[in-house]
DNA sequence: CTATATGCAAATAGTTTGCCTGTTA
DNA sequence: TAACAGGCAAACTATTTGCATATAG
């Protein structure tokens, strides 16, 4: 993925939507572009103020809504504390390492075998999330 | 289950994790029970002072809280806004409807031939949660 | 040009904390 | 009778809102 790929799906995706696209709307999702380690809307600001020292918290909640909204970032919510958002759209879940607080992309597809058959009748799902606790391979070892 | 039987085991469940056992615990318990609606922090707050004015909001997060710790209640975040807690502790995962914001269980067990196949060398997974997103029958139909 | 987005600060909602009093084992 | 739990109110954190200004299309 190139960067010009990104910025061009960007606009078409903000567009799309009927968004306008923005210097902080791009600089937003480049922030999370470059260091794909699910961070809250917290830590998106302060890096994001690196770059674009004026930006403010109102407006990068209201980035991330709108680029949540377009289909480019996903919520992620192990942590009950902090909203988290995550670039990786592809289908994957997420394991939460109760011991250092990370949060890690698993590729993981629920397919029909496994998330269809105790669905029962009239429920209409949209989409699934798949959370795992527990310990990642560095906290595992003590 | 008779009410007797769940008193007992509420009783051993806190004095087994060092919990003393008090009317304001038994109550909110009680209440979980009663209406097992996934009901928020707040929700059971209101109920709980139907049958005991006087207690506080603060208190209704301990008992949560020391339930949770003794394994009696489960927290469940499948809304971002408020945590919810359900007292049926057998495996299930939930189904969240946009429409209404109703919460279901569902029964549902993630086998091993389901979550374990993807989960790379070194984690070691300790609980997970899935949460379903979708339209419930209700809300399917229109 | 005009609808939409930003920046700021104040408001809100959910949850936690501190401190003193009450209760349980 | 200690250690633990509850009540109350204030504090804290994450997020949202209102309004005036700026900007994209």
């Amino acid at each position: 993925m190139s960067p010009k790929t990104n910025e061009q799906s960007l606009n078409e995706r903000l567009a799309a939507r009927g968004f306008r696209s923005t210097s902080q709307r791009e600089h937003v999702y480049r922030v999370l572009m470059q260091e794909r380690n699910h961070p809250t809307a917290e830590q998106v600001f302060m890096r994001a103020k690196k770059g674009m020292p004026d930006i403010s918290m109102a407006t990068v909640y209201n980035c991330l809504d709108t680029l949540v909204k377009s289909g480019l970032v996903r919520e992620v919510n192990v942590d009950p504390a902090a909203m988290r958002y995550c670039p990786n759209m592809t289908d994957h879940c997420h394991f939460y390492c109760d011991a250092c607080g990370g949060v890690f992309d698993i590729d993981f597809v629920l397919n029909a075998s496994c998330s269809g058959m105790a669905l029962p009748k009239g429920f209409k799902p949209s989409a699934y999330e798949l959370s795992i606790h527990g310990a990642c391979p560095k906290c595992a070892k003590k």
